[in-house]
DNA sequence: CGAACTTTTGATATCACTCAAGGGACGTGG
DNA sequence: CCACGTCCCTTGAGTGATATCAAAAGTTCG
C-alpha cells in the first residue's frame, strides 16, 4: 500500500530507441469501433513510427499538471492512478497497447490523476496541434477514438462496482476477465494467457485491497485451479468458472452490446 | 442493499407540466468552463423549455438499451447505477441541476447503466438530430459541454478513489463535501446546506456500504457535530472539520485546478 | 553477492457486515 | 379519521472478511 517508490518523471520523450512503428494493437483496437480508411491507416502507421521507449516505472504526465497532448501505447503496459495524501494510491486505470490517454483533456487545464508506466513501454506522444490536423485529415478517426473512450469510461464504472459490491476473490477474478478480454482484442492473448507485468502491490492497489491479503487470495485462486500466476504472467487455468465467480459480463467492453435484458 | 424495488420506466417524456424554462443551473454550469455566447444562451433557454416533469424513481433508461439522445438535469436529482446480479446496485454518479448525460453516447449503441430520477426532477431531452443543430449553431456550446463532460469523468475517478481508499466516514464526509462544492456551483446551496433528497440505502449504494454501517456513521458524523441531515436537507456544521476528515480537496472539480504541487 | 523489492506466512485486531426486530413517517383505502 | 402497508431509519448482538504488524523467504539486478 505504501507507493514511496516515487517513480521517476519521464524526462522527455526522445526516441533513444528509434522503434519501428508498430501500429499494429491501435489498429486492431480502433477497428473495434469502426472500419479505418487507409488514410487512417496510415495515419496511425505514421504515428506509431515516432514512438520511443519509456522505462518501467516512469511517469508520463502527473496530476496537477497541464496536459500537452495524448499518450498512445503501443507495448508495454501502464496505468493511471490518484494518490491520497500519506496513503495508498488507488489505481483507477490499466492501459495496454492500443490505449490512449485523454483525447479531449486539451480541454482541461490540469490532470486530476497520474499516469506512469509499470512495464518498459513504447509511447507515442501526439500533441494538440496534430490531433487538429488528424481531425482535418481524417476526421472520421478522432470520431473512432473518441468512441473508444467511451469505453474507458464503461471500464471506470465498471471498476467503481468491482470495488464498491464485490468481494475480494470477485475483484480479482473479475479484473484478470476483464484484462484477458481487452489483450484478446488486440491480439496480445495466447489462448487463456496473457503477460501481466504487474505486482500484487499494483494489484492492491487496484482492488482496494492489502497486499497480504491479495497474495492470499491468489493463492486461494491458484488452489481452486482457476488461474496461475507466476513471472508476469497469468495463465486462466478455468475461464467459464473465473468468470462465474468474478461476475464477469464483457457487454461492458464491446462495441455491440447484448440484446436489452427481458425486463 | 437489496434493490428490488423496480423502477417505473418513464413512459415517456411527454411535458405533462408545461414547466418554465429555468436553464439557471445548466447555464452557471456551464458557465464554469467557458463564457457563453447570447446565442448560445438563448439555445439553451430554448432547451429548458421543453424540459418536462418526472416522478420520482424513474428510470430515463436502462443498462443495455439504445440511447436516443441526452437527458439535461434542471431540478431534482438523478444517478446513474448499475445492478450486480442478484446482489446490491452500486450508484456511479449523482446527476444535480445543470448536469446531463453521454453527450457523446450517441457514439455507443448501447448503455452500460442506468439513469434514474431520485427526486421529482425536471428533464429535458435532447436527440442526437439537435446535437448536431446546436453543433451548427453554436458550436463552442459542444466543446464547453464536453469539458463539463470530463469534470464527470474525474468525478468518477475520485469516487473510485473514495471507494477503493478510504474509511467509512471518509467516504461519506468526502461524498456530502463534494456535493455542497457542485450544488455551490449552480447556485443551490444555502450558506452550508442543500437539499439531498437520498435515502442511506442510497449512500450505502454509493459507498460501498451497508445501510446498517452508513447508519451508524451518520451519527457518528451527527455527534462529531460535523453535519446534520434530517428530512433530505443536508447543514454541514463544521466544513473544514469535514474537508479534512474526509480528505477532501475541489481541484477535480474546478475548472482550474491548483499549481501544480511542488516536486 | 548484497541491496531493494516482492512474495509469503503467522498472529492478532478491527472495521464493517449480517441477521433480526422495533419504531417512525407517510400515504392510501375503508 | 382510523387502520394498515410500505418504506426508511434505528438499535442490538454476533460474526466474518479484511487490515495490520512483523518477519522470513524468494527474486532481481547491478
Amino acid at each position: 500500500m505504501i507507493t514511496d517508490r516515487r517513480a521517476v518523471r519521464a524526462p522527455f520523450l526522445h526516441a533513444d530507441q528509434p522503434a519501428r512503428g508498430d501500429a499494429g494493437a491501435l489498429i486492431r483496437r480502433l477497428e473495434q469501433f469502426d472500419a479505418l480508411e487507409g488514410e487512417a491507416r496510415n495515419a496511425l502507421e505514421r504515428i506509431a513510427g515516432t514512438a520511443s521507449s519509456v522505462a518501467a516505472r516512469t511517469d508520463l504526465i502527473r496530476e496537477g499538471e497541464a496536459p500537452e497532448g495524448i499518450f498512445i501505447l503501443l507495448d508495454g503496459m501502464a496505468c493511471r492512478s490518484k494518490l491520497r495524501r500519506g496513503g495508498p494510491r488507488q489505481i483507477t486505470a490499466y492501459l495496454i497497447p492500443g490505449d490512449f490517454c485523454d483525447l479531449d483533456l486539451a480541454l482541461r487545464p490540469r490532470m486530476d490523476h497520474t499516469v506512469s508506466t509499470i512495464s518498459t513501454c513504447r509511447v507515442a506522444h501526439l500533441d494538440f496541434a496534430s490531433i487538429q490536423q488528424l481531425a482535418v485529415e481524417a476526421g472520421s478517426l478522432v470520431q473512432t477514438m473518441r468512441r473508444a473512450t467511451l469505453v474507458d469510461d464503461a471500464i471506470l464504472r465498471e471498476w467503481l462496482l468491482n470495488v464498491g459490491a464485490r468481494s475480494a476473490i470477485q475483484r480479482i477474478a473479475h479484473l484478470f476477465c476483464e484484462l484477458l478480454t481487452r489483450f484478446r482484442a488486440v491480439g496480445l492473448a495466447q489462448g487463456d494467457s496473457y503477460e501481466l507485468p504487474i505486482s500484487q502491490l499494483d494489484l492492491a492497489d487496484t482492488t482496494g485491497l492489502s497486499t497480504v491479503h491479495v497474495n492470499r487470495t491468489l493463492q486461494d485462486l491458484r488452489r481452486q485451479g482457476l488461474i496461475e500466476f507466476r513471472s508476469r504472467s497469468l495463465m486462466i487455468r478455468n475461464l467459464p468458472r473465473l468468470q462465474a465467480l468474478g461476475e464477469f459480463d464483457p457487454s461492458y467492453l464491446a462495441r455491440w452490446g447484448p440484446p436489452s435484458p427481458p425486463d
